[in-house]
DNA sequence: CAAAAATATGATACATCATATCATTCGTTG
DNA sequence: CAACGAATGATATGATGTATCATATTTTTG
């Protein structure tokens, strides 16, 4: 079923790039695929790798860098800046429009958790912020520790060890 | 009088270190001390540049992630993953123990401020990982913005623009 | 004190992440 | 179809980070 979930997917994401009056190219759709096909976030240079092999078709780092920007811009992707590496928007098949994401890296699996955070909670930080003189953009948390699975297996697994993972 | 900051924060750190039974080495002590003279986080290779400058004498990159790593395990320096740079810890004066640090960070001038945000947001941040089956581990968050300055100076300014300042 | 062990630093090479720049292709439109 | 703009390719290079082995410095200890 996980084509199912990706073809939705990749189908919901032409609708929105049609609506916003961009192009979904036939390449842009396939690193996205390639995205979503993934449990763990890529690099942009593992996503020209996976590619290749999916699509047996060499792709150029560049153009998939330009690539993950586009669908960056359309919120189809995002980038985690403490990892350098990108995932899909857990939410494109959603209708609702999304706030900043937040994400849960495990840093064990490498499994992400794109999460919402109560908005309260979202506040709480906004204002916190604004006392120390300072004006937020739209924060977008990443936090690291354990996923479920990984703590079970390891429960004293000490997270946080290295951010780059093997 | 910034180098009589600078310098109270030396001394305090060789304490600590003492304390902590790992040895302050004068060219760990050097690192230290060029990321406190600097205003804004510092990559390794600017780090080994400005040490050059500042004590004539060359110091490999090599040498200066390690040093880095040194200070980070010693709380007296933090690694800013969304931008891979490294600033002193300020509150290396202080006495009491601190919790995970939390930045804020001018997209515009990259200054950083390392705050307190209050601990019951924090507390409400680990409940909304948990209720997602998350362990954290310390969560260093990392918060982009505008300072006060520089939003004084450009009020229309949008943040967030690039992570990655020049 | 001298030899051995542990710790710290240097040197080299290379892996990985990212961007600048110019050329080429493709799709749209007059 | 020509012209234009958008998308992609190709090449080079910069920036960040690590692996590995060599050397030097400090600490331990017989």
């Amino acid at each position: 079923m996980a084509k199912t979930h990706i073809s939705r997917a990749i189908d919901k994401a032409e609708d929105r790039c049609g609506q916003a009056g961009v192009k979904l190219t036939a390449k842009r759709k396939n690193v996205l695929a390639t995205l979503l096909s993934s449990a763990v976030p890529l690099s942009a240079y593992e996503v020209a790798e996976l590619y290749r092999q999916s699509f047996d078709e060499v792709i150029p780092p560049m153009s998939v860098y330009r690539m993950l920007d586009f669908l960056q811009e359309e919120n189809l992707a995002h980038k985690l800046s403490s990892t350098n590496k990108y995932i899909a928007c857990s939410h494109i098949a959603c209708d609702h429009q999304h706030e900043t994401p937040q994400f849960l890296i495990c840093d064990r699996c490498h499994r992400v958790s794109e999460i919402a955070i109560r908005n309260e909670t979202i506040q709480a930080l906004r204002d916190s912020v604004q006392a120390a003189g300072f004006f937020l953009s739209s924060p977008q948390l990443e936090l690291h520790g354990l996923c479920g699975s990984c703590k079970m297996e390891d429960p004293g697994a000490r997270p946080r060890a290295g951010q780059r993972p093997a």
